[in-house]
DNA sequence: TTGTAGGCGTTATCAG
DNA sequence: CTGATAACGCCTACAA
């Protein structure tokens, strides 16, 4: 077993001195060709590579961005994340993943972890709780060190820093629009609690939609559901008592779950009612029938976002806190129209 | 906004050495009441907090452990990141996660990268392509190293370390077994193309069940699709040309792609044809019908594979190689009936 | 009780 | 052309 090598060793070994050697690998003209080459057979053969720790430390600067995300058994997350990492990948970073499991203080310790050196920037969606409670001071102390923050999917307006979202509204409004088109009548909603801010975006896409196409808000259309739940017995009182004709779900696990007890209750889809679901995963594509929902391109989410974040990280180094500039991207989001929906 | 300050900003500012607050801060009874209480009050107001950096190169321990898997957006390995993330946390390690795309070359990279110091332990699976080449020379190197390595779930008997799989093999065999009770005689089986290690032992497994019982192996009820595909037109081709009661699939997006064809075909299920698939995930539960599935229990195995892992880092300072001794822990997957098979 | 010095692995600056 | 030195932030054995 050979421990990684270092320089000093390389130096001890060759007789020369540790600086020589750090010139000699760097090919710098300083050094004469002859005692280049023999260091770098030597290193060569010893699979010599620069210690990141040691680079990190000296450079002040990791090379790796950390990523919290609520939940890494999620489908959009994970797409996101996919994103991110093949973007910072081209970029030479690397990705350390937390999972904050939607609570608050699994974010918190989260973030003071990586804040003490282990990153040079943060990408995150922001966990239920966190939500819930409104409490973003440890992100405020974050940029407070002057570190870069991109906020994706779960923001909030009450931080300043960049940000990557969908226009949740117009998309909602879109898809309402389109059942409306299809002569529904009767649209219900599925949705979650009222903390997270995404859902109650899509939910005013979807109330507005039915304003302005003259459709009366009935509440007893709207099933707001716990965000993860494995019963389903609300949804079926939900079914067995109310009379619709279309359902928008603010994702796509709803959607499937809704569809089976549609079915379950002797309902064609889409001939007698149709879906609708946001996230466009395999679910969707997978379900029977096939589901109509809204891609909400969470490659492309983490595509950008990390696109910012590393165009934050980098500048930082040149302006040096002039006077930041916070941005928010806007990612459309798409229709595909699949089974669930009348063409 | 206030940069992350140092031990040494601290001693000057209050006039002490920087050992005296490095000694203060950790309440060593070398220093004086006063200049203690006083050294920690002022490091409370300024949030100070270790460079995790600065304490790495110095212990030559990152508490950082490296994961590389094949691909992000997958049930099952997304489970197993969860039970490795979770069991990390407990113990303050962070997770930092590459995914590899299945490719050889991206493996072996991020390998490198990884290897350099950023981390104490590396957990992954095998590249789709790595088994295909059948090269591990880059796994052999990082042992050499003395760097810890636990594979899970896609293993090689050609390196020595720790793992941990499921029992694949006797999975499948059980699995086989039930639909021979249930009264099938014509079981097919669904597999990927034959370099994943995984899906030999399961279609083993398959074979092995089918002899026992004095059913043939009969070649055309063996469909191999290639790992990642959209194209649904072999398979259809299989269904149409093949009568069959009962179909095995390696996964469970297999598993749906195929009910998904047998009912197009006017199929029942389970009246007709029964199926099972492996991965016991979300689209297992939200199929139509509910798809029989065998659980891998993947956050269990990277529980297990980070406990190993972990063991293995912390040990390595006492016994300083003594003579490793690697352990193979096999997780015992299980039947989870559903709708998609006879009960 | 406090401070000094050396080292973790690297690079950059400056001197020889 | 080569080497000594300092610095990144922290810790610790050893002086004072």
């Amino acid at each position: 077993m050979k421990k990684k090598i270092t320089l000093k060793q390389i130096a001890r070994e060759l007789e020369v001195s540790i600086s020589t050697v750090s010139k000699a690998l760097k090919n710098s003209k300083e050094i004469s060709r002859d005692t280049t080459e023999k260091i770098q057979a030597f290193a060569k053969l010893y699979h010599y590579k620069p210690n990141n720790i040691a680079l990190s430390l000296k450079n002040r600067r990791t090379k790796n961005i950390g990523v919290i995300i609520p939940d890494i058994v999620h489908h959009f997350f994970t797409t996101v994340f996919r994103g991110i990492e093949k973007y910072a990948d081209t970029r030479g970073y690397n990705v350390i993943a937390c999972v904050s499991d939607e609570s608050f203080e699994k974010e918190v310790i989260n973030m003071e972890m990586l804040a003490n050196g282990s990153i040079d920037g943060f990408i995150m969606a922001l966990s239920a709780e966190t939500q819930r409670k409104n409490d973003f001071h440890h992100l405020m102390e974050i940029l407070d060190q002057g570190m870069p923050l991109v906020l994706f999917d779960r923001v909030t307006d009450e931080v300043i820093c960049d940000k990557v979202v969908i226009n949740d509204f117009e998309s909602a409004y879109m898809a309402t629009k389109k059942l409306i088109e299809d002569g529904r009548k009767r649209i219900a909603l599925i949705t979650t609690e009222s903390y997270l801010n995404v859902s109650e975006k899509r939910a005013q896409g979807y109330c507005n939609a039915l304003k302005d196409h003259g459709l009366e808000l009935d509440k007893n259309l709207i099933l707001r559901l716990p965000y993860q739940f494995e019963d389903e017995k609300k949804s079926e009182a939900f079914f067995a008592s109310t009379n619709m004709d279309a359902v928008l779900c603010v994702n796509e696990i709803f959607a499937v779950r809704a569809m089976r007890i549609a079915q379950a209750n002797g309902k064609k889809i889409p001939e007698d009612i149709s879906f609708i679901g946001f996230t466009d995963g395999i679910i969707s594509k997978l379900a029977n029938p096939a589901l109509t929902s809204i891609a909400q391109h969470g490659e492309r989410m983490g595509n950008v976002a990390a696109k910012m974040l590393i165009e934050k990280i980098e500048q930082d180094d040149e302006i040096e806190q002039e006077e930041a500039t916070y941005k928010t991207e806007v990612i459309e989001a798409t229709l595909i129209e699949r089974e669930s929906t009348i063409n």
